[in-house]
DNA sequence: TTCATCCTAGGACCTGGTCTTAGTAACTCG
DNA sequence: CGAGTTACTAAGACCAGGTCCTAGGATGAA
């Protein structure tokens, strides 16, 4: 039974490869593994692999999602509530690309964006910069875990806006953070000298 | 000429339609329209839009680039030199998808994510989480410009390390942050009470 | 009327698959 | 030894979502 445990071999390999290269067509996988197409579709079919231009899609739909939540107008997570100038609240649910795959611990910037965004959407200002946060991680957060993140305005004079945020994951709290915000007024502010880069 | 008015703006809108859902088929964009496949695709042959497929699967790579570069297990940018346990440096180029369309300023997780990912890299222990962070965006970075990031530990006691952190831009100081980085020593250290998701 | 523009229609062909049927090599067991 | 199982391959019909090409009808302007 040499060939079963290749076949094992091979699929363990297959599904590795697979994500880290999902654009690959089964003819392409089929020459990786010298067999042919039929036993990659095979495969594919006991691993419940979908096809490539599935795979592909589904990248393109979550990551399309993740890509606008990221680096989009909006925030990171989705918005719950808020009232602007004061307070707000949003939740991140993560995802397994968010993590490190072997401790499945969400990486802290995922945690950061989502403060952050919430931070600097609370003011109320055509152009809003991040200048300064005070962050602290409390516990980890595990890949599916949903991130609830509250945002309180403490303090606001001129265009400086103090923002106090914790995150929590089923009521325990995982990060607290405040960022001192920059609003801009002024036409071309975000080709100032002095602004700050953040959203 | 009523129709090429009528061309002029379904092709507009064509775009459109297209840019916001990337997803939809000749055919369903023909039925959106109320013209037959053949049309609209001689329309994206006039616009060199691609075909659905192709649309999807250039998404899939950008956002699965973007998704690898913001969560990849290693670092945030690209290692220039290390000396374990003293000091590091590293490099991020910026792209189109990590900055505002709009004012083309590089979204501030990215810069902390470049940072805080050398910090914690400089620490030669298995698991290693940020705990704290005390950081400073002084300048807007802008799409296309290189962050160069630079790594110093100021402080080793016990299993905390300080490490102080500066990115510049061409020689100019955009961002400096204090992190304070937390060492685990224990075997399944990551699923433990007090430790702080970080990498 | 004549002409250009716009739209549509149809067919051959392509990629990257699906699903099904069938055949072969190799190893295992009674 | 032969029979059966497992792993693999091969071939063919079919599909979605296209490309590329030829051709023809409608419609409005000269």
């Amino acid at each position: 039974m040499v060939r079963r445990l290749n076949k094992r071999k091979r699929q363990e390999q297959l599904i590795e490869l697979v994500n880290q290269q999902p654009f690959l067509t089964d003819e392409e996988l089929a020459d990786q593994f010298g067999v042919s197409v039929q036993t990659i579709r095979l495969d594919r079919l006991e691993l419940s692999i979908p096809e490539m231009r599935e795979r592909t899609k589904a990248l393109a739909e979550a990551a399309y999602g993740q890509l606008k939540a990221m680096s989009g107008q909006e925030l990171v997570g989705q918005l719950l509530d808020v009232e602007l100038g004061k307070r707000g609240s949003s939740l991140l649910k993560t995802t397994e690309e968010m993590g490190f795959s072997k401790t499945k611990v969400v990486r802290g910037h995922h945690i950061f964006a989502q403060a952050n965004s919430l931070a600097v959407a609370l003011v109320d200002s055509p152009v809003v910069f991040t200048a300064r946060a005070e962050i602290h991680f409390r516990h980890p957060v595990y890949v599916g875990e949903s991130i609830f993140c509250q945002a309180e305005v403490a303090n606001a004079s001129g265009n400086r806006t103090t923002v106090h945020v914790n995150s929590k994951v089923s009521g325990r709290k995982v990060f607290v953070g405040r960022f001192e915000v920059a609003a801009i007024e002024t036409r071309d502010a975000a080709a100032g000298e002095t602004a700050n880069p953040e959203g």
